[in-house]
DNA sequence: TCTGGGGTCCTAGGACCC
DNA sequence: TCTGGGGTCCTAGGACCC
């Protein structure tokens, strides 16, 4: 019987620092990737340098709050396509330890390795972790933090306690003691929602979450994510390192610099925005089914309206009409802060 | 101070079929 | 007048991840 260990690899800050390895200068000054760059305007921060960090600076923020914040960071626009390469370094150096490395995002990953019964299966790993950080320092110039653990639930949340150039371990054994005092926010699959309804009835962290009985979250989340939570809560995760996922659907959204209610000009950008997603689907020789328009109204609200095809296309003009079908079911008694565009339902083209 | 863009998965209700 | 039970597909919305 061969056991496996999972590592997951989390570069630190990685935008951020991406953008100091092609501004050396800017070293040691906090540094705010996000939107276009300018703070003044719409956009939310993509990535922040621990140095913008330490004024509660944090991604997923608006620009403007980071601004007031940090309004002596040095502020830059993502450059999409730089974060691209090195991640494909990244994940090139990765695949050289294994076959089995799933990408999550640009800047994550998890690792996969198969020990033998008998082989102390942390040992390898240990080793295997070490010379990641040390290539990743010396080949790519940037610093990763890595956990180790028997499935990628425990291997991430390891990633997590020690960042940035951090380096943990969770074995099963350490489960109760690791887990019981974090907060149930740190758990996967807990967001903010969540975080509130379990604060609601009592459960402040993970060790509470382990506690309550099984049924007590089913019937307040659910089977499906009331099961998850027990199980995660208890360190417990099977789920497989996979090297390749097919994508289920392709999507593109803009939010505009202003609301707006010029139809005519939501109408051009929906055009611009199924070119782009028709191409993508052409470029990977995928066909869909269903088309998705998405608004957001200026007080945030977003409704979506979609339809699905008898049979499968990629052809620009059968999605362009219905997309513009599916916005005259929409009002537009209130401005239009974003729209967007969605094919799904993906199947890949035959030959 | 407002709140990006690209994804995944889940739920609930209705239509439709056997 | 009363009207099941199960399965599948579709739509719309929401939570979460990076």
């Amino acid at each position: 019987m061969e056991k496996r260990v999972v590592i997951h690899v989390d570069m630190d800050a990685f935008f951020a620092s991406v953008e100091l390895k092609k501004r050396p200068e800017l070293k040691g000054k906090p540094l705010i990737v996000g939107g276009g760059g300018d703070p003044a305007k719409r956009g939310v921060v993509s990535a922040a340098s621990y140095e913008a960090r330490k004024f509660g600076v944090r991604s997923g923020m608006p620009l403007r709050t980071s601004y007031r914040l940090c309004p002596g960071a040095v502020f830059l626009p993502v450059d999409f396509e730089a974060y691209e390469k090195e991640s494909e370094m990244f994940m090139e150096l990765l695949r050289g330890y294994t076959d089995l490395v799933e990408s999550f995002g640009l800047d994550e990953a998890f690792l996969e390795l198969r020990v033998k019964e008998g082989e102390d299966r942390f040992k390898r790993s240990l080793d295997c972790a070490r010379d990641v950080k040390k290539r990743v320092r010396e080949e790519l110039g940037l610093t990763c933090s890595v956990g180790i653990g028997p499935n990628k639930l425990l291997a991430k949340l390891a990633s997590e306690m020690k960042k940035p150039d951090g380096f943990f371990v969770i074995k099963e054994k350490d489960v109760p003691g690791v887990l019981r005092n974090l907060p149930a926010r740190k758990l996967w699959g807990v967001g903010p929602k969540t975080e509130k309804r379990l604060d609601s009835l009592g459960i402040r962290t993970i060790g509470e979450i382990a506690k309550t009985p099984l049924q007590h979250l089913v019937s307040n989340f659910g089977e499906s994510f009331g099961r998850m939570l027990h199980e995660y809560s208890r360190g417990a995760d099977l789920s497989p390192v996979v090297p390749f996922y097919e994508p289920g659907s392709f999507s593109r959204e803009v939010t505009f610099e202003e609301d707006t209610n010029d139809i005519y000009f939501i109408k051009e950008t929906l055009y611009e925005l199924t070119k782009d997603v028709t191409e993508r689907l052409k470029e990977g020789g995928y066909m869909g089914r269903t088309v998705t328009v998405k608004i957001r109204y200026s007080d945030f609200q977003t409704i979506t309206r979609s339809h699905t095809f008898g049979e499968k296309t990629d052809s620009l003009n059968d999605i362009r009409a219905v997309a513009l079908l599916l916005l005259n079911k929409v009002d537009f008694l209130k401005k239009v802060r974003l729209v967007g565009a969605k094919v799904a339902n993906l199947e890949k083209r035959k030959k």
